[in-house]
DNA sequence: GTTAACGGTGCAACCGGTTGTACAACCGCG
DNA sequence: CGCGGTTGTACAACCGGTTGCACCGTTAAC
């Protein structure tokens, strides 16, 4: 068992084990055309002899890079990440990521203590570039981010598209998704809809219940409309009350695939059959929707997809290319609770 | 409005513009004793003019250090953050380094392609010290981490203590804190428990049922214990369940405070009192404990405190400190629900 | 046999800061 | 007036890489 190594190989003790320059030593590091295939090998043996890794900071500073990409988060992280959804898009940006050299870290933002610091960072140009995850109208880590030029990636809508020359924009269609939801329940006549959806302020859920009231109308009243949190038991717990109400429905529109698996479950005990007496339609294709009996139908988000986008025009901006704007589609998927 | 700057202003422009060197420009804005007052002021007032902040990269160079934590998360962050006490934790350790100048960022590592690229980065040294949140024995990162001579704090117990000589260690009693609330139970009189709990690979979890177990003994049967999520709406399907099965019980263990009001809510509704008829104690001390009515006996985590703690002793050990080990304790604050 | 072309390598500058050391200006003192 | 000591500043080296350019030896062409 090696003793821990307290002091790093540099390239210049690379470049003596394998006997020539430091320059001859990066570049057939870096696999130069102007280096002889010989000579690659022989400084590539005294890398690997030395387990020489370049050190950021020098490289760093010479190709005025840190090769870190920061995701900004600007709501408390337990919020944030209590959207099951959240975790399949970071999966798209580091899975993107991971074909480049560049590593996502993530940034949260939500004291005020935290946003100092990041500005702070910002500015010393830590990062390379900004995907910001949650982005608010007015966010004065936005400002400072514009000032300095840093590529910034927005994951969401922001309305009046503040900053649209300057920060590229990702986001999914919620209004689109509502709407194929909704309108699946109207072509299969269901006329008096229940939604259990996420929390109030979640700016997706707004969207998606704007989607739902454009095709519903009235078929889903105010009264109808109960916010509560993304999981089993919230779905369980809601579904619980609106029994308890004794108001007749006949279709269940969920915010999560796990809200509806907890509905249905309620629906269940309670002896409705789904979809015989009650349809139930839930959002984001999880993993869950599949395995739920009966299987459920689901509007699909490409999040994987978007953060893949995200990624990919964040390394874009970083290269120079102007910002963009690309929206992402949303999908019915058709099967058995409706 | 002024136009988006796209390359940064250096020490030298600074030192140019206030009439000095750049090493009494860099001493200036450093306070050294060995430069007069009057000259700061010259260069402090140059480096407000073209709005300077030290570029990370060359400063990075220079001093060995970049001024970046990473808290390595080694399961999917869902998962993590659906655990409400990580934010706390993680809380706790940017307000501990928000003091100083460096910036905690969070680091994903449960695919093998997340970890690949995060093992790259710590051979870089992009980071000057590693708060691991969630380590696990015989983690190949943890291998690299000791082998680098990376500074690294392990939040949580391994068993065997197998780095105990290379890394230091926080972790809470969480076995203690079963201990106190089981124990509040006994002296209660209560003889026939439940225990409705997180997740059943959560490590804290098997420490605080061992907690209970070593108080209660036979009085939490093996089919009493029942592992679910964190939420609310898991503690009311949880009590649900239980209900369902007709089994007498005067106790409820749960493993959060939010279990602990969803499962308040279930009994209420099936018609029992609390504490009248059932006892129910929680976990973490929560905002919502305060909250519910009756207010909720719970068992304290000092969470914010743990992170304190880590970041601490992260900043000490880039200072050159030897690894240490602190254990944080358990407190019952007993309210009305016992 | 001389020379141009070319592939391979090394020197030295550079990225943007920090810091050891030399030096100039000034002080008070004998 | 010359000395040693203090104070404030500048020069230059350094951190660890990358890269423009000059230079070397070889080969092919004339």
């Amino acid at each position: 068992m090696t003793q821990p190594v307290r002091t790093a190989p540099t390239l210049a003790e690379v470049a003596a084990a394998a006997g020539v320059s430091r320059s001859t030593a990066s570049r057939a590091l870096n696999d130069s055309p102007r280096i002889s295939e010989e000579t690659k090998r022989r400084v590539r043996a005294a890398a690997k002899e030395v387990n020489f890794v370049p050190n950021a900071r020098g490289r760093a500073l010479a190709v005025g890079r840190t090769e870190i990409i920061a995701v900004l988060v600007t709501e408390p992280l337990s919020e944030l990440f209590s959207d099951p959804t959240y975790s399949e898009f970071l999966s798209g940006i580091t899975e993107e990521l991971s074909e480049s050299s560049y590593l996502p870290v993530i940034l949260q933002a939500s004291s005020t203590h935290e946003r100092n610091r990041a500005r702070e960072h910002f500015e010393r140009r830590s990062f390379d570039a900004v995907i910001d995850v949650s982005p608010y109208k007015g966010s004065e880590l936005l400002e400072v981010l514009r000032e300095l030029g840093v590529p910034t990636v927005l994951c969401g809508q922001l309305e009046g598209h503040p900053y649209r020359d300057v920060f590229s924009t990702v986001y999914s269609d919620d209004e689109e998704g509502g709407h194929f939801a909704a309108l699946a329940m109207k072509e299969r006549g269901r006329k008096d809809i229940v939604a259990v959806l996420g929390p109030q302020d979640n700016p997706a859920v707004v969207d998606r219940l704007r989607g739902y009231r454009a095709v519903l109308g009235e078929d889903l009243p105010d009264a109808n409309v109960i916010y509560t949190g993304w999981n089993n038991g919230d779905g369980y717990q809601a579904m619980h009350q609106i029994l308890a109400r004794e108001i007749a429905f006949d279709g269940v529109l969920c915010g999560s695939d796990r809200i509806a698996a907890g509905v249905i479950t309620a629906l269940n005990e309670a002896g409705l059959s789904v979809p015989a007496d009650v349809s139930v339609v839930g959002f984001d294709d999880h993993e869950i929707a599949a395995r739920c009996v009966p299987a459920l139908t689901t509007v699909r988000q490409p999040l994987r997809e978007e953060g893949h986008m995200a990624a990919n025009i964040a390394l874009d901006m970083i290269k120079g290319a102007e910002p963009t704007t690309s929206v992402m589609h949303m999908q019915l998927i058709q099967r058995d609770s409706l």
